[in-house]
DNA sequence: CGAAACTTATACTATAATAGTATCAGTTGC
DNA sequence: GCAACTGATACTATTATAGTATAAGTTTCG
């Protein structure tokens, strides 16, 4: 079972240090910082900046910034931005087995599941793992 | 985010028809019935064997059968059977960013919602999913 | 202007996990 | 002996994730 991918990962390792610098950060530099491959970043950035969790800027003092407050960014939201939502394996039963897919009790404990998950990881924020950080 | 792989859901299916028909039946009526391809199913049956879920007997009148009482099998032990355990994508900030992973908030909110779903998935049990097929 | 440092956008390859196939050997019972 | 089964294993296919490459446009500054 893995919960986070590399996306996922990536981009809240970004996002951290984003929030620790406060203020204008390359990709270039966020890479190199965090070891992550440039054009996977850049990738990622661009996803990011597109969901509106930070704002880029082009040219020779460009680079990224958040766009939100620490506090405002959920791991939940990251996570279902890069990994979606549930994916129900053709819902195990589906029809065949399972005569109303409405009501199907499995079904409704598989989102239960996911939401249950999706609720915790968004008590999870930027600000919260960086007191997290300053805190080790 | 996928919870549940095909061998998992097969898995499933193949011990829920066992259930209902208490008594041996061979890896090709199970694999019929559920339209799973026959040789995936039998490495599956085999898996399922090895760790003691069914058991399995050779020739002509052979085939598998329930060494379990259904409500003895939950979906959380064929979930990690299947799919093992958390995967910690090196752990999302391993060593670099995280100093102490001992205590790393992080890591164990992630190891914590594994409990969760492990919990949730244990309350599950082929016995109350043979009941839900049945009200159904 | 033109080079440097940046982003945008997209197309591509590589790796790994999952899903599925094929086969040969051995067992059981008629 | 042959039909119907499991054991064991090796193989291919498909998909998802991870990572690379590159052409084109932007901004600043000398
Ligand atoms: S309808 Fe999807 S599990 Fe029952
Ligand atoms: S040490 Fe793994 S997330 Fe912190």
């Amino acid at each position: 079972m893995k919960l986070l991918t590399k996306k996922t990962d990536y981009a809240v390792r970004a996002l951290l240090r984003l929030a620790q610098h406060d203020g204008r950060l390359s990709a270039r530099r966020i890479a190199a910082a965090e070891h992550i491959p440039l054009q996977f970043l850049r990738a990622i950035v661009q996803t990011l900046a597109q969901a509106g969790y930070v704002t880029t800027r082009e040219g020779v003092t460009g680079g990224v910034a958040l766009a939100r407050a620490p506090r405002a960014i959920r791991l939940a939201d990251i996570l279902q931005l890069f990994q979606g939502t549930l994916d129900m394996t053709e819902c195990l039963f589906r029809k065949k087995v399972c005569r109303n897919r409405a009501t199907c009790v499995l079904r409704h404990r598989l989102l239960d599941i996911e939401h249950t998950v999706l609720a915790k990881f968004q008590r999870i924020t930027i600000a919260s793992l960086l007191k997290d950080l300053n805190a080790a």
